[in-house]
RNA sequence: GCGCCCGUAGCUCAGCUGGAUAGAGUAACUGGCUUCGAACCAGUUGGUCGGGAGUUCGAAUCUCUCCGGGCGCGCCA
């Protein structure tokens, strides 16, 4: 509807240049808006505020220029000039109609779009090293990451969802030293404990099974247990293999899925890491200082040059990050996304200079990152702590367990994840039958159950037939639904374009009230067979977007509550 | 000290890449179920969009500056 009405500003400019009203050398940009009060027409253009400057006329007097010129279109019923200069347009009730039948034709289709081409995208998210329970800040970003690939199958994208993770470094190595402790029954108060150890009481677990000789089956690898403690490496395998376990677990019980694990272990072993090196030594930003190899990283506006080789041979974890996304501008990821923790956003900067630096032709401004803040978990009206080393976890888990899938998906992408977030316990367990996604979920149950209640009645009811009788909806606040369900595929367009999936979760926020608001003020089944039929096709309409949105998100929309 | 993020109603947060009278939820108060599901709806109260300056027809939004909070500044990952 906006390209329409864009081409027919774009016609009646044209034969105001002819006129000799405009000048011919401008070159606007035709901004087409939704207007926010529905006293201001359907949708909005502020093209005579901006030409009034280049046409030397007052925007009310061009406004009225620009209307006069306007072609007739049968999508638009009138137009208005208001405030300043803005030019209104109101839609005919057969545009504003159609998109109940673009919703029941296309529906779980509905809202998709094809700005992807179908070209490859990664999305990088949650990326846990296997040494400890996922946590909320990491439910966080499985929320978002896992939403932000949602968004981009619906907008045509081939989609890879990725988990990376360290198999093989420092904090590992305390992982496995933490474990054989406890298989030898040293706790984290004794002497011998190793000073950088994990102290959780899953240590303990993890130690127990592996003297039992379990056999654990993760994603991506199967271990047993040898018993033996002093085997250090294979307690390294069955530690890894256990929590990695854990962690599927609970990603599965949080419905999200990952394509791809890739193990920061294989760039050293494919020598992926090595060749980095000698690319970047090559590309003249190198130079050695106290034994140690740089990146002169401030060559592509970092503030500080990095450390990538050590003076005792080791790398930093930074050479191995760099090597990964060469890797995965290799694999043709035309677009990627890393959804990380706000704590890590030194490193963007830094894996985007290390790729200026390799002269590979990747752009500067890839990849993409979405940092979400840290979320602070409230309970009793204190902060939970979340230490890493300490025992005192709460997870991702328990927060599942506590509140519910669908509550915690909600409430986790919900917000921008610019914004810190505050995950009050106590708030969504006590108050879960007010939580917005109970709300939205019921918007959705209504409508189905509507039409169980029709068939019930003994009526009968087909959207091929309904359809013809939209004309019906003159309610305002028929209208008013009707507006917000054409805006849907904007907002997912929007949503992928931009990596905010929190502003799906807004307008389903906006979308169940406009339902609810209806279907309190007028009653659905009503003796009159057209209106009843057209009121049906809204209601449909109206749970067909709703559920499809919740899919966006991760979150069910269950037919009965 | 430097870099990134944030500051909007008592509280939790939206605000569509600069638009018209800044919005929801929650809390408080007042109403609405013999009628399709009251997990709902209608209404009232609540604001110096942290302060100040600038850019322009127009700023919560962009720029600068100050104040306040979070995170990061290692030859750790």
């Amino acid at each position: 509807m906006k390209e329409e009405l864009a081409r027919l500003i774009h016609h009646a400019l044209d034969s105001l240049v002819a006129q000799g009203v405009l000048p011919s050398d401008v070159t606007p940009q035709v901004q087409i808006d939704r207007t926010r009060d529905k006293s201001h027409g359907d949708l909005a253009s502020n093209i005579a505020l901006a030409l009034a400057k280049p046409a030397q006329r007052p925007p009310r007097e061009l406004a009225s220029l620009i209307c006069a010129a306007l072609p007739a279109s049968p999508r638009v019923s009138r137009t208005e000039i208001a405030g300043p200069g803005f030019i209104n347009f109101f839609l005919s009730d057969d545009s504003n109609q159609a998109v109940v039948r673009a919703i029941l034709e296309q529906g779980a289709s509905f809202g998709h779009s094809n700005a992807g081409l179908g070209r490859k995208v990664q999305v990088e998210f949650v990326s846990a090293n296997p040494t400890g329970p996922l946590h909320v800040g990491h439910g966080r970003g499985a929320a978002v990451g896992d939403s932000i690939c949602r968004l981009l199958a619906a907008t045509g994208w081939n989609v890879s969802s990725e988990f990376y993770y360290n198999d093989a470094g420092a904090q590992i190595h305390n992982l496995a030293l933490s474990v054989q402790a406890r298989c030898k029954g040293v706790g984290p108060d004794d002497p011998l404990w190793p000073p950088d150890g994990y102290r959780g009481d899953y240590i303990t677990e993890l130690a127990q099974a592996y003297l039992h000789g379990e056999t654990v089956d993760a994603e991506d690898r199967h271990v047993t247990g040898t018993g033996d403690a002093e085997d250090l490496d294979a307690i390294c395998q069955f530690a890894v293999a256990y929590l990695r376990r854990e962690q599927d677990l609970d990603l599965k019980a949080f419905a999200v899925h990952f394509d791809v694990y890739f193990l920061e272990s294989s760039l050293y072993e494919d020598g992926a890491v090595e060749s980095t090196v000698a690319r970047l030594v090559e590309s003249g930003h190198c130079f050695e200082q106290e034994g140690a190899l740089w990146l002169r990283t401030t060559d592509f506006g970092d503030d500080k040059d990095r450390v990538m080789r050590k003076s005792d041979g080791g790398y930093t974890y930074f050479l191995p990050d760099v090597a990964y996304h060469l890797n995965k501008w290799q694999r043709g990821f035309v677009r990627v996304i890393n959804e990380q923790g706000a704590d890590h956003h030194s490193t963007t900067i830094r894996v985007r200079a290390g790729l200026q630096a390799l002269k590979q032709g990747i752009p500067a401004g890839w990849p993409d990152y979405v940092l979400h803040q840290m979320v602070t978990v409230m309970r009793e009206g204190e902060e939970v702590k979340l230490s890493k080393r300490a025992g005192n976890y709460f997870t991702l888990r328990d927060l599942i367990e506590e509140v519910g899938r669908d509550a915690t998906r909600y409430f986790l992408v919900a917000r921008a994840p610019s914004s810190q977030l505050t995950f009050d316990i106590d708030l969504a367990l006590s108050q879960s039958n007010d939580n917005p996604v109970y709300y939205i979920q019921y918007a959705h149950a209504r409508s189905c159950s509507v039409l169980r209640k029709l068939v019930e009645q003994g009526w009968e009811w087909q959207a091929q037939s309904a359809l013809q009788h939209l004309h019906q909806l003159q309610e305002e606040h028929e209208k008013a639904l009707l507006r917000r369900l054409d805006h849907y595929p904007e907002v997912v367009a929007t949503a992928a374009a931009n990596n905010e999936p929190h502003t799906v979760a807004t307008f389903l926020r906006e979308l169940a009230g406009d339902f609810h608001t209806w279907y309190n003020a007028h009653k659905m089944l009503v003796e009159d067979s057209n209106l009843r039929d057209a009121r049906i096709a809204l209601s449909q309409a109206a749970g067909q977007v709703i559920a499809n949105g919740l899919g966006l998100l991760g979150v069910s929309a269950p037919e009965v509550m």
